[in-house]
DNA sequence: AAATGCTTGTGAATATTTTCACAATAATTA
DNA sequence: TAATTATTGTGAAAATATTCACAAGCATTT
């Protein structure tokens, strides 16, 4: 098993390489893909020999065949079904983010305690959180996205894993535990942004 | 200067104090914390002992002073304002994310191109985007928020940049480059989702 | 077809990060 | 007050991650 920035990279390297698809990019050389994804080029090929990705010496690597085999490594040569908890303002931003679908990523349904939040018929249809047991049984659903209030939040992740979900994205500002199999990334908004308070601050006091 | 491991982690310790602070804990051990930040015990107190935060051998370390130690070196003492540029649904979503104004980060005005997400007179206001060079003078903003699609993104960074805009956290899906003295933290959704798919698919052929 | 130039692929070297392990020492108990 | 116990603080060791540097090899030029 490899490490997590590693992971990180590869899956930004795919990103990269999607907007330089974009721009009729048909060749890229490491460097050039070094410097869209925000690393070095000896970082790009030590990745790519690690996972076996091989392109030409001089040549460079293809922009097609690398971002089919980095699909297959990152399993988005398939739909990757997920369900959103909390359809608050975040919720819904996330359930209406066109990156996802664009990515092989569906959210399939939301759900949420709040009656006044429900909504079965829409497009991505928001149901009550007692259904989601069973939705994901019923559904085979292996992925979830957390976006409720923080003192919910562990309850929620309880839930969602005694249900069967292998992996969590969560938003609330708390650390949630994975247990045996299943992994729990946590995005921590305040946490980020005090990370760049931080670095602006550092830099000024380096340069004083 | 110190790593951004090293950083966030700081943050989270911030973060766990205070969720632990909220059930009442006036002391804390290295193992509570980093059970509550996802670390580990020997890593807290190596964080610690690089910033100078002395807890007493054998008593813990005393809630209240710890994160007035942390907010001060995480530039929580005072308020930090923000702007953010592009008012669609995560943008809206961020203005009303709950977690910032309790974490002394206030989102002061968003800008928009798009003239029908203008709210001048909202709590806070949506303005023009061409307002946001102005704007950014008249405040004294350091701090910003990229919330806009993947083509705007760059051109929009390089309006901020060059506003005088010192930290950028960046939503759009690609990696945006920083300049001397500017700090800028991408997150890319997409790459997040992706890196639990690997991971719950990584475990599954290991146990397979 | 040989020479040249450019880029990959990778082992070795370096740098960074994390963990170990234990002396120092504060609280508690006897 | 002395003995015991628990926890910090931190060098040293181990583990990881990154960068270096260059042979191998393909494309282009001469």
């Amino acid at each position: 098993m490899h490490n997590k920035n590693c992971i990180m990279r590869l899956s930004r390297y795919r990103s990269a390489l999607t907007n330089l698809k974009l721009l009729n990019f048909n060749r890229v050389f490491s460097d050039n893909l070094a410097d869209a994804a925000g690393a070095t080029s000896a970082q790009v090929r030590k990745d790519f020999s690690i996972f076996g990705l091989a392109g030409n010496r001089r040549g460079g690597y293809l922009v097609d065949e690398l971002i089919a085999q980095l699909d297959k490594i990152l399993g988005k040569d398939k739909v990757q079904k997920f369900i959103l908890v909390g359809a608050g303002n975040m919720g819904k931003a996330l359930m209406n983010y066109p990156g996802f679908e664009k990515n092989s990523i569906r959210i399939i349904a939301a759900f949420d305690i709040d009656q006044t939040k429900l909504a079965p018929n829409a497009g991505t249809p928001v149901l009550p959180l007692e259904q989601v047991k069973d939705f994901i049984a019923k559904n085979s659903v292996q992925f979830a996205i957390i976006c409720v209030p923080v003192l919910a939040a562990p309850q929620v992740s309880e839930i969602l894993l005694s249900a069967g979900i292998r992996g969590i994205l969560n938003f609330a500002p708390i650390r949630l535990k994975d247990r045996e199999g299943c992994v729990i990334e946590n995005i921590n908004l305040v946490t980020e942004l005090e990370n760049i308070i931080y670095f602006v601050k550092a830099l000024d006091s380096t340069n004083a």
